[in-house]
DNA sequence: CGCCATATTTCGCATTGTGAAATCGATTGC
DNA sequence: GCAATCGATTTCACAATGCGAAATATGGCG
């Protein structure tokens, strides 16, 4: 070992995340790639993407293929049906999803619109579910996806109930940057508007992430006042109306009360 | 290499599946045994299920949870959040789930009992999607899980549809395990029956999988003929209601109607 | 306070995974 | 129909990578 006088190849080109194991990381790139991709991928461009040689590539994922994470379609190469088990098992929040279905799907019924759960994911909020109404046009959120708390009703309302000094952190940490031209990217406007939300108990968002897309947010909370999750519902904005803010605290409200405290 | 007089350690104990990366097989069984288990699990216990070192299980594990695909409480591990990403990207079949789950709906809603989409994989049938009713007393499969050809009323429908040889060899390959007193486990048997249901265009499920619990299945097709998923509804046996078999049809047949071709 | 049971880290070793290059196979153009 | 081309697979010699025994931290309990 002390020889390797080559010049450390190993860094190679991507640089890409640390992470311990060589493989665990490569296989995760090679599965982000896929995923990333809408229709089964070619081996050559997996493996230009994740900045792999495609030998090196070909056989990790021959080795995903045989775990069941990777399937193949001809000679492209799609998530393995055993994701799809997993996914559905990811533990933590279970409960919450399973106690939550119902309630959001009677609420899509009443109302019409996308009805979306969400938790927080250090400074993310990520879509756990939602319940999707059956019109022409409607707003849909991929299950397990992310968007800035910033930008979302139920995230804003998630750094409201922090401190002060927690938001002014987060916007410094993130630079708030801007999605569409309502977003805000302002420290101090943020602050004072996240406050005004937490003490009317919900939250709108009006164009902030999408154009085009407005939201009502509030908060699930369990029994010791923590939160829980986040429950909105996403809508064409000129479609929004305000009759659904109380329907929307009723629902989450129930889903306080039945929250086993885990 | 000519020492290691140890007695080749490296087959282990669980024997389990030949791959050809030894870290990809490993972080997939440690996987599977934290999806196992309903609640986050330690170390020592994970190690064990596995068959591995703990060191060697930390090790990997952590290379788990810097990729996101495992995460820990304490000093317990569950899934990933990663995993929810990616399971609810598993691309094929997406358009199935699109466009069956609002159909299964509206036959729940029907019915009252639980509807299942399925889709066959080697010699399982795995459960895509699900909707299921607002009672106290219901059947729930979890997505992604799997269950034998056999003892399933979709699986039997999909038996029937390949020739008899295959059937057959099914039936020498699986050995037709039973999983109640009333699954077939005889080649014979089971080969005639499943002709009857193929002529009959749907299968009943009578207590072969669980005891208690009745199905009826159909299977969905596309234009060119072939089998696409299968449709069933599960609920205790004597609820079940003959009635729902042309529902069951007409819904399969609207699925088959509006079906991408790929 | 000290003991036991787990979790985590260290470290030398050889097994494992690596990637360049060669082969295979299918498609395209002539 | 044949060569040329491009991508997917396989081979192979090498050393970097991941291995696991043992040592060390941590922490829960009597």
């Amino acid at each position: 070992m002390a020889k390797t006088p080559s010049p450390s190849p190993s860094p190679a080109g991507s640089g890409s995340s640390s992470g311990s194991i060589q493989v665990i990381d490569r296989l995760t790139v090679l599965l982000e790639g896929i995923a990333r991709h809408r229709d089964p991928v070619s081996l050559k461009v997996l493996a230009a993407d994740a900045g792999l040689h495609p030998s090196t590539a070909f056989r990790i994922l021959a080795a995903a293929i045989e775990n069941g994470l990777v399937a193949r379609e001809g000679s492209h190469y799609r998530l393995g049906i055993r994701l799809l088990q997993w996914g559905s098992r990811v533990a933590s929040h279970r409960d919450l999803r399973r106690e939550a279905r119902p309630l959001m799907e009677a609420l899509r019924d009443k109302i019409g619109e996308t009805v979306n759960l969400t938790v927080r994911q250090g400074d993310e909020v990520v879509y756990l579910d939602r319940a999707l109404p059956e019109r022409m046009m409607r707003v849909e959120q991929r299950i397990g996806s992310r968007a800035p708390l910033h930008v979302t009703a139920v995230g804003k309302l998630m750094l409201g109930e922090g401190s002060e000094t927690d938001c002014r952190e987060y916007a410094r940490r993130t630079g708030l940057p801007g999605y569409t031209r309502y977003s805000f990217t302002d420290e101090e406007q943020l602050v004072q508007h996240v406050s005004g939300c937490v003490r009317a108990g919900f939250a709108y968002d009006d164009e902030e992430a999408e154009t085009g897309v407005g939201c009502i947010g509030v908060l699930v909370h369990d029994d010791a006042g923590q939160i829980v999750a986040g429950l909105s519902i996403s809508a064409p904005i000129e479609r929004r109306r305000d009759e659904w803010i109380e329907l929307l605290k009723d629902t989450a409200r129930a889903l306080s009360a039945g929250s086993v405290t885990r």
